[in-house]
RNA sequence: CGGGCUGUAGCGCAGCUUGGUUAGCGCGCAGCGUUUGGGACGCUGAGGUCGUCAGUUCAAAUCUGACCAGCCCGACCA
């Protein structure tokens, strides 16, 4: 492609709405524009690198077996309410009705209708199976952010896997894992798998894959020295004991004028230390008041909490249901003494004794609670947030939590969906039996984004070679030097016929005005040809990544250009 | 959904407090000329329903109200 022709439209500033530096690097790369919140055109230099994406995703899962689909993307609601997804999804799907009257769903993934084309699985002998697609999906994410990296309407590659029983999925499951380890590596990330929530999928285990960056949205827990990661929704620590000895003792109520908070009662004049007090929140679990109690310096995880109650729905109480319940109001709320309410207590609270907390009584306390004596567990539950520096659970070294960018998530699925659907085969023994599902997704342009998150400088984008939208950029000094002409031309045409993307950089433009786009838009290599050169016989080579110039003579150039590629000559 | 901010030319911005005639600046764009190894310079020129609607007024980019859109923080979210 010549330059001069080709739609690239490049910015000098960077666009006012843009954040995150992939967003602005894609803005004035001329990669995309913004349509609307959350919705992007991609144009001509982004469709290219979103093709090269998907052919690495293409390439592993083929390598693994998978099976091209193309599945739509309107889907009758019927399938959707089946499922019962239609509603504990119904804040994110996007739905018309169409000229007759029937509700349509904009598809948000494709469990449903990958399912529906596996009802035509009748035999254990047609078992296991990998299906996917590469299809666009919605979905009305609340708040869209950041350039691609949080969209309403974007490009999924999704497989679905079917197999006759759990250690099937579990091939399939870690075939899966493996081959997106060498897809997000060959896209220039590293990738950490870590145990994550599967939310609202309907499955039982899930892995994704993160990448650390500053504009992730999701928080990590690692260990520093060990391979346990795991997504701060799920993930768990060892906590040094606490020694109750010395603190038992009848039950005491006292009065705290003014204590409200954790931090007023530790500071309080017959007070205790954080981990010494009784948190109590209250949620609405479903529709039902709910007591949450933590350690006082302890943060209740939602997603925990969510995944350890099973509900659809939660949220804080609020104040009047609260004194409703109570009879006082947050900052003087405890557990002892409560009956006939749903108790969830954090397992970091087993076994204490000599903990304070709130009366139900404004401006009172009680202390000297000895948790199993005095109050109605109900249920223990691991729903305390990891803090940075606290113990690994597999081997004790600290922790450290950072935030990263989710671009992979796979599910066993189990039999949800196949007893929703009716998806069954004959075994052996002609026996109906459930077919076991899996799902693995990655997101497409977020993939993109989270690429130049971690392949930029200061100058612009640094693709990686395999997903770059043009190989190499020969940029011609003066392009009214005929020499100039001559030598870029026949080396263009000798590299295109030799398979590779080149982009000839033959405008009008003054050099330093050429060298800055070439730089911004990412191209790996970038081949200078000028006057100076010339009269020595060679052309210069920079590499985009290192900066490294070198000086090779034209003759030598193309060979040269394979070389740098991995190809062999 | 709550909080904050912003809508003026393709992009980035000023003007609004204190209403007043042809609404400015930089970049970019077109033509001509000079230039040409790191975002050149000169001259000429094109390009704007000032987010939308309503109101106040002799007069609205500017004041008032409603609405719409976008961004950021939070909530929410495979």
């Amino acid at each position: 492609m010549r330059w001069s022709k080709a739609f690239i439209p490049t910015l000098r500033d960077d666009p006012a709405d843009a954040e995150a530096v992939s967003h602005k690097l894609l803005v004035r790369g001329g990669y995309i524009r913004q349509l609307m919140s959350g919705v992007y055109s991609v144009l001509p230099l982004g469709q290219r690198v979103r093709e090269r994406v998907m052919a690495i995703i293409r390439e592993e899962i083929d390598a693994i077996g998978g099976q091209e689909f193309l599945l739509p993307q309107l889907h009758p609601s019927s399938i959707w309410e089946q499922t019962g997804r239609a509603e504990t999804m119904a804040d994110i799907i996007m739905s018309f009705k169409d000229n007759k009257g029937a509700k349509i769903i904009l598809g948000p993934t494709h469990e449903e209708i990958f399912a529906t084309a596996a009802t035509e699985l009748t035999s254990y002998k047609q078992l296991p199976q990998l299906w996917y697609h590469i299809q666009t999906k919605f979905r009305d994410e609340a708040r869209p952010k950041s350039g691609l990296l949080r969209v309403r309407e974007f490009t999924m590659k999704d497989s679905y896997t079917f197999d006759m029983d759990f250690a099937g999925l579990d091939i399939q499951f870690d075939r899966h894992f493996d081959a997106y380890m060498r897809i997000f590596h060959r896209l220039g990330m590293e990738a950490v798998a870590v145990r994550a929530s599967s939310g609202a999928m309907g499955g039982k285990e899930s892995v994704e894959f993160m990448v650390r960056s500053e504009v992730g949205e999701d928080d990590v827990a690692a260990c520093t020295s060990c391979d346990y990661a795991a997504n701060l929704e799920t993930a768990t620590s060892r906590l040094d004991p606490i020694d109750d000895s010395g603190y038992g003792g009848e039950l005491e109520r006292f009065a705290t004028p003014g204590v409200r908070t954790i931090d007023d009662l530790a500071r309080f004049d017959g007070g205790v230390q954080p981990d010494r007090q009784i948190k109590t929140l209250v949620y609405v679990l479903d529709g039902e008041l709910t007591l949450i109690l933590l350690r006082g310096d302890h943060t209740l995880q939602e997603q925990k909490l969510q995944d350890a109650t099973q509900s659809i729905e939660l949220h804080a109480a609020q104040a009047e249901e609260i004194h409703t319940l109570l009879g006082a109001d947050p900052g003087s709320l405890g557990a002892v003494g409560v009956e006939e309410v749903r108790v969830l207590t954090d397992v970091a609270l087993q076994d204490r004794r000599g903990m304070t907390t709130g009366a139900n009584e404004n401006d009172f306390h009680v202390r000297c609670v000895d948790i199993e004596r005095d109050i109605s567990v109900g249920e223990w539950v691991d729903i305390r947030m990891v803090e940075e520096g606290e113990a690994c659970p597999e081997c004790g070294e600290p922790l450290e939590v950072y935030p990263a960018i989710e671009v992979g998530h796979i599910f066993k699925l189990g039999t949800f969906y196949a007893e929703k659907l009716g998806l069954s085969v004959l075994d052996e023994n002609g026996q109906k039996t459930p077919i076991v599902m899996g799902s693995y997704g990655i997101g497409v342009e977020r993939s993109m984004a989270a690429s130049i998150e971690a392949n930029h400088d200061d100058r612009g984008i640094v693709w990686p070679v395999d997903v770059a939208p043009y190989h190499v950029v020969i940029t011609v000094v003066r392009t009214d030097d005929e020499r100039s002409r001559e030598v870029s031309t026949s080396l263009y045409d000798e590299l295109t016929a030799g398979g590779v993307d080149v982009l000839l950089d033959d405008r009008d433009e003054r050099p330093g005005v050429k060298f800055t786009d070439a730089e911004l838009i990412g191209i790996p290599l970038r081949i200078t040809v000028g006057p100076r050169g010339l009269d020595a016989g060679v052309v210069e080579f920079t590499e985009r990544q290192t900066g490294d110039q070198r000086e090779v003579a034209i003759a030598d150039a193309a060979p040269e250009v394979l070389r740098f590629l991995g190809r062999t000559t």
